[in-house]
DNA sequence: AACAGATTAGACCAGGGTGGTCAATAGGTG
DNA sequence: CACCTATTGACCACCCTGGTCTAATCTGTT
């Protein structure tokens, strides 16, 4: 997943693949017939990573949407830390131009209504200050939140994840998520 | 600066590079020695073309930060679209880890410091409601605005940029700047 | 027309990386 | 031992790499 992720599937390198996995060339085309059908098994494999263990977890019982994200950045940070390649991989292939089946596209277009769903059903609109467009309120809390994400990845780049300490980083998104409260609540 | 955005030092290759830009492979090694060259030259016009047509384009004689990024925003679609490839490329190349000369460290880091100055002095922080912590409200409302507008690059990104009418995209982007008015000023 | 110098193209090169094959072997089980 | 599966890495033909070089063409001057 790193080496498609990071080069695309045609530049992504066999030779690397096993390199960096620590098998002989000879273990790769023993269990996949060739490059595509890895590649293949790998996008099957991440979506079911996806649905199972990030967006089935999101929970529409919490009627704050705020709150809500806050629980999905949880959830996705476990993910992460979990599962380090296949956001990154997802990602790659969904960018690039669409060489995959189309079964791909269309579980990946359910997955985003799934994912959906479980982002706006059940949303307690009346939370939001009586003068705000919610809709939009949504999208630019959305975006806020990703925009901390962001620059947290950033600012970590050098660092491997597994050996960072997140707390204080939590206690500063806490911290973001009050001042979004004020605003945009009554 | 196609080829090494999409590619990296590298694997951008000279001969899509010749191949694409219409020329003869001669040509290429006509004007420069080598493809390291070749990429310090590309560096070296990108940082001058940003400096010129987008840093020192930015204005600080408007005190209303959201006034402010408003304007910010059309320069740099300005910018995009005349150059259409700088930004992805510079991009890439502080990504990539540093293989690239001290002094163009330097400078990128001269370029950033001025554009946070251009960003952020001379503020009018009494616009914001009381209760806020202004230097948090600063990245919520930058945030905000690199969502929408990576939302929308996201949206065109089969479209080729120079045939599309942008109107109606700036509407609704002043329309998401009412909302972030509302809730972040008194 | 004749010449000169600046431009341009692309065939060509050795070297290295490509996806994929295959004979050899290691390891476990009976 | 035999048998089967798991595993390796040398090897292959092929293609693409950055870079060279010759020869052609353009442009301007006399």
């Amino acid at each position: 997943m790193e080496e498609f992720a990071a080069n695309g599937y045609e530049k992504a390198s066999t030779n690397q693949i096993v390199k960096n996995a620590g098998i002989g060339k000879g273990m790769l085309f023993y269990y996949f017939q060739n490059k595509k059908e890895l590649y293949n098994y790998l996008v099957d494999y991440c979506l079911d990573v996806t649905t199972t263990e990030f967006i089935n977890r999101m929970d529409t019982s919490e009627p704050d949407f705020i709150e809500r994200l806050k629980y999905i950045a949880r959830i996705k940070t476990d993910y992460h830390l979990k599962h380090p390649n296949v956001l990154n991989f997802l990602g790659s292939v969904f960018i690039n131009e669409g060489g995959l089946p189309d079964n791909f596209k269309k579980r990946h277009a359910e997955i985003m209504m799934l994912g959906n769903s479980k982002l706006y059903d059940n949303i307690d609109t009346s939370l939001f200050g009586n003068d705000i467009d919610t809709e939009k309120a949504f999208k630019l809390i959305q975006w806020s939140m990703e925009g901390y994400q962001n620059e947290l990845i950033a600012r970590l780049k050098s660092q491997s994840l597994a050996t960072v300490n997140f707390d204080p980083y939590w206690d500063e998104f806490y911290d973001y998520i009050e001042v979004l409260k004020t605003v945009y609540y009554k």
